[in-house]
DNA sequence: TTTACTACTGTATAAAAATACAGTATAATA
DNA sequence: TATTATACTGTATTTTTATACAGTAGTAAA
């Protein structure tokens, strides 16, 4: 894999993200506007480049066909650093990673939360948690498991071979249940607004 | 969200696999020569059938500008519903939906939380807030802005021409900032366990 | 010093792709 | 029974998009 320009990692990082953001490609006249290139052929240019250099892939002559052939990673929600002084232009120049990223979302699925029983740990009514499958559990860890063929989101505590799920509101009784009933690890906690 | 005829099933289909084949949409022309209709409306009138039903979108008069709601790819987390006694063995059909999706990705940054002040508003400190870019802000919502050069999270109330930023914590001041400041809606809340 | 690569301007044209509009036929719904 | 929705045909037109070709200017290696 040969070197890029740091124009043409420009054109690199400007077509990733607005696949990221519109979901399809950009086409050659979104690039020469974003860039300000009075030629449609500094675009043909710069993509033959990309496209020599291995970065990219195209079908001649189809509209938005541009294909990267190594996604920066970048899917999943930028999360914002320090901004720089006046306006955040570009945000995701300043960003400190991502939420949500393809790997982060590997084995995991959502539950919608129903009820008061984890209010104590800022768990409400509506939020959606966050479940990781087949992961490590330890005690004090917020797991998911099935009660009564319900899903349900309680503290894990294991207490010699016997496995309880502790609410996190003292209203409500603990359950012992089998271990296989547990569906994952909560890894999050998210609520729309 | 509402059922497909058969048809309508076979195009979305199709453009779901194109895209997952391709890493591009389908134009509308891709689509007709596929289901041999020797006219282009046949696919504008099940593309249209499609938007309204939710399950895409496209802007209009752009080349291959096709956007999933929906992706069957495991884009974004599935929502689990009522799991069926024992195992949940494919999540994704059990599904309600799904969180971050492309879609809803669009356009959206993530902040790290410092401090208390929207703590009644259940919003804590290393939470990080979700913030949508280009969207209707009316008094009430919540909001990021740069105050300061530094990002901040609050409530949002216009009182006649002036914009005030209030925090969600009485021991905190309320602020009057410049409405350019705002960096966008606040449209969720993920804490990272 | 010639050659090659980068990074473009500028104009013109071709092709791909989307849209507009006028219809037809059938089945389902009110 | 009238209305609406589905599922298309057919033609014409517009818009978008890509490409072609002729140049300019700067840098860097051979």
């Amino acid at each position: 894999m040969k070197g890029l320009t740091s124009r043409q990692a420009e054109v690199l990082e400007f077509i990733n993200r607005f696949i990221k953001n519109n979901g399809y490609s950009p086409s050659m006249e979104d690039i020469r506007i974003f860039f300000g290139f009075r030629s449609p052929n500094a675009v043909t240019c710069h993509l033959r480049s990309l496209i020599n250099k291995g970065y990219l892939s195209k079908e001649i002559s189809k509209a938005r066909a541009l294909r990267l052939k190594f996604s920066s990673s970048g899917y999943g929600i930028p999360v914002l650093g320090k901004i720089a002084a006046g306006k955040p232009v570009l945000i995701e120049d300043f960003s400190e990673g991502f939420l949500f990223s393809q790997e982060e979302m590997k084995g995991v699925f959502a539950l919608k939360v129903k009820g008061d029983s984890m209010k104590d740990a800022h768990i409400y009514d509506g939020d959606y948690v966050i479940v990781k499958k087949n992961v490590d559990i330890n005690n004090g860890d917020i797991v998911a498991a099935i009660v009564e063929e319900e899903a349900t989101v309680k503290y894990f505590r294991r207490i010699k071979n016997k496995v309880f799920l502790i609410p996190a509101n003292p209203s409500y009784k603990s359950i012992e249940i089998k271990e296989n009933f547990i569906l994952g690890k909560v890894t999050g906690v998210f609520r729309k607004l």
